[in-house]
DNA sequence: CGTTAGTTTGATGGTCCTCAAGCACTGTGG
DNA sequence: CCACAGTGCTTGAGGACCATCAAACTAACG
């Protein structure tokens, strides 16, 4: 991470503010100390406090809240170029766990180093909050589709939003992207039961849309994936950076 | 608003902070500036920009998302003693849109107001943003009992949870409370059908857990209903002010 | 007194859950 | 090398929950 070559963050942050040498250096600092953590044990537990953030480089960690019945529901993931518990720092305490869905190495983040950056960058502070709002505005609506859509346009959805989010950073297409989620892990995302997941993946496939296989997906017919999920792709696309 | 008797907001903020002659002096004089809406007509429309915040001191408002299908669904409900739009100003465009439930006159708050009192009174900022994070909590928390509970569970919660936003502004209680909403209203707020709200509803009744009828919700059988919607109390019973 | 908004009840059917069972693959230990 | 368990995927059958369609009823209002 001291060559020239940028971390996930950097990169996807890039796509919002143009960053100097000073606020890439910052940035780069911040990525220093790391922690270790792995796959399917809680990193945090809803309602753990005094909590640091992570930013993550690889990997992937997903983000949920356990109900009174005992279901979870996974309310977002986290992959390379997220911050992680942002929101549990801010407020002081956590209303969400937080899972490693495969081994992941993250840097930590402390309270004072944060705040510290902020103060020096307002710029970075900007930014890291302005990429904060728009994936709490993603988990809204996610939240408000899986109410109202059915479940193979859910599927749909999530599975082009996640892609989405990954192109952001380089890592799928609309080819399609690698993908380590099981189906039970689709299953708490999208509020279905594991069989049923299993049924929409077949029809989906069936259907000549899109293939979910071997940590793989891969979208066969992006055009008419996004007809079916009424995915509106413009509310991630930005295009150029917003600040210059 | 001129007299000592204090508004909605400040009474809600006054659980969280307690808050100084300046404070209040200054939270005051955000309430100058009045409008007037009428039931029925958007505020604000999803995707409008450029958007000036509101604090509602009486009457119902309901913020909500359309979806691709046409259908919509109801976010949150603002109360007295609620800022409407807070996000709108922050981001810079509005991602729902604004409906009272009832006529109303908020207190229009311009983006230059709102920052000057944030500047003169840090304090005041953080009991604002806090009450705001709250409220997000609550948000999410809700979005996500939609897609898990089952229609009697949501419905018990959601009336609970109502009552609780407004017994904090003293507009509410254990008994009941006064409740401008339309089944309709509920049904969008629930992702329900209104003809299976309106079962749901008589199930209740004839249960003799809660009545919903003329405009005034009747808890008949207060502990049942936490029961039945598994209703965590405490999340909101913020049993005295944290900064002194 | 017709209109409109809101509420109530019945009948029918689709989506998705639950229960149940079998298959494929991987790693472990005898 | 093979039995075994564990994890994840796949398919079938039956039924619960809730949407949709349809229609009647009440209250408010011009």
């Amino acid at each position: 991470m001291t060559s020239n070559e940028h971390s996930p963050l950097t990169r996807k942050l890039s796509a919002f503010v143009a960053l100097s040498e000073v606020e890439l250096a910052v940035l780069e600092r911040l990525h220093q100390r790391r922690r270790s953590f792995v796959a399917g044990r809680d990193m945090v537990h809803q309602g753990q406090s005094e909590q640091a953030a992570f930013i993550l480089s690889a990997g992937w960690v997903c983000s949920y809240k356990l109900q009174a019945d005992g279901s979870r529901q996974i309310v977002d993931f986290q992959v390379p170029g997220d911050f992680l518990g942002l929101r549990s720092v801010l407020l002081r305490t956590s209303d969400h766990s937080f899972e490693p869905i495969v081994d992941v190495e993250p840097a930590e983040v402390l309270t004072s180093d944060l705040i510290e950056a902020f103060t020096q960058t307002p710029r970075l502070a900007t930014a890291i909050l302005w990429a904060a709002s728009r994936d709490e505005a993603m988990v809204v609506e996610h939240l408000v589709g899986i109410g109202r859509r059915e479940a193979d346009a859910r599927m749909a959805h999530f599975l082009l939003e996640l892609g989405s989010k990954l192109a952001l950073v380089g890592l799928g297409s609309k080819a399609g992207f690698d993908c380590p989620l099981t189906q039970y892990h689709l299953a708490d995302t999208l509020g279905l039961s594991a069989v049923h997941v299993n049924r929409v993946l077949r029809q989906l496939r069936e259907h000549g849309l899109v293939t979910f296989r071997d940590g793989r997906v891969t979208f066969h017919d992006y055009g008419g994936l996004v007809a079916l999920a009424g995915f509106d792709p413009t509310y991630l696309d930005q295009t150029g950076p917003l600040l210059t």
